[in-house]
DNA sequence: GAGGTAATTGTTATGTTATCACAAGTCAAC
DNA sequence: GTTGACTTGTGATAACATAACAATTACCTC
């Protein structure tokens, strides 16, 4: 039931080593970049990888403010749109909600599969999507400089274990 | 500096003609289906449709209010959903924001082209696209329900102007 | 056309998500 | 060690969305 072609959010794996091996990834990345990982900047990026889900802002202000962070909005915001800004996480529309970026660093598109059973939500490369969507939009003369590709259904395991998914 | 295949959102066009076809489709459908276009859902969908771009639900619900509908929240989402759910209009994610269906009635997927300069909304086919991710996803064991895909870049005419993208 | 049923609409109230504006603090370069 | 840019904290508010319930309307059956 473990299909090696999906994404780690869909298997079962060793999360700490994965937390561990994209946060010192992301870590590099800045500091090639000459970018500030600010504590709470560090600390909303681990936070968001803790699960592969997306969490809402408030949620991850919470958080924070239990550690002793600000506890107003503009805390948490201001580091999620740090980090989506500069490839380090991920804004989900659908879900008004961010999720850590699995290959910080790593020029790429991707498309999220979020599953309504378990809200795991997976990155999948989506390069070619985007080529097609980019020349469908150049047909028509339009310039894309930026897309989000987001679908919603049931992953494999909740498929597996016939579970329903919540219209959320 | 017209394509002829952009979308009517791109082009000049005889956009009272562009309404009365797609309204006159919207209402057949709906008679079809068993649908009941009622007063305020007839005049949502209008509403939406005299631009091609995405209004906010109280945007809509400013107008229905001026109209003698009612003024709470409410009043619009419940019309909002109702075009949604069958077809009749879309919502934008990115935007917060509901657009009229240009095919309503044709089974299709679609995907957005969102103008950051003058707000256009354009509906291309995305049928293939869809496809493509349909198999990605299926590599992974996943399953989608739905999907929306939508692009935020500059239309032929702003292009063609120079104009800058707003980043909203 | 009267009664029962389901769908629709309106309203109050509240919940959730996001931003503005300004003060205070931190960092790095010079 | 002072300047200037960036970052953080805070209070206030804006924008988007839903829950719960009452009142009305449409439709079906008899």
């Amino acid at each position: 039931m473990t299909d090696p072609a999906a994404p780690a959010a869909f298997r079962p794996h060793d999360h700490a080593r994965c937390v561990a091996g994209t946060l010192a990834l992301a870590r590099r990345v800045a500091a090639e970049r000459g970018l500030r990982l600010t504590p709470v900047r560090h600390r909303v990026l681990e936070i968001l990888l803790e699960r592969h889900a997306a969490m809402g802002a408030y949620e991850v202000l919470e958080r924070l403010a239990e550690e002793g962070f600000g506890h107003q909005p503009p805390v948490a915001y201001r580091a999620l749109d740090f980090l989506v800004t500069n490839g380090l996480a991920h804004r989900i529309q659908r879900l008004n909600a961010f999720i850590a970026c699995d290959h910080p660093g790593e020029a790429h598109h991707a498309a999220f599969l979020v599953c309504s059973g378990c809200k795991t939500v997976a990155e999948i490369p989506a390069d070619e999507l985007r080529a097609t969507l980019d020349s469908a939009a150049a047909a028509t003369g339009f310039a894309i400089e930026r897309a989000s590709v987001e679908a919603v259904g049931l992953c494999p395991e909740c498929r597996a274990q016939g579970r329903a998914g919540q219209p959320a």
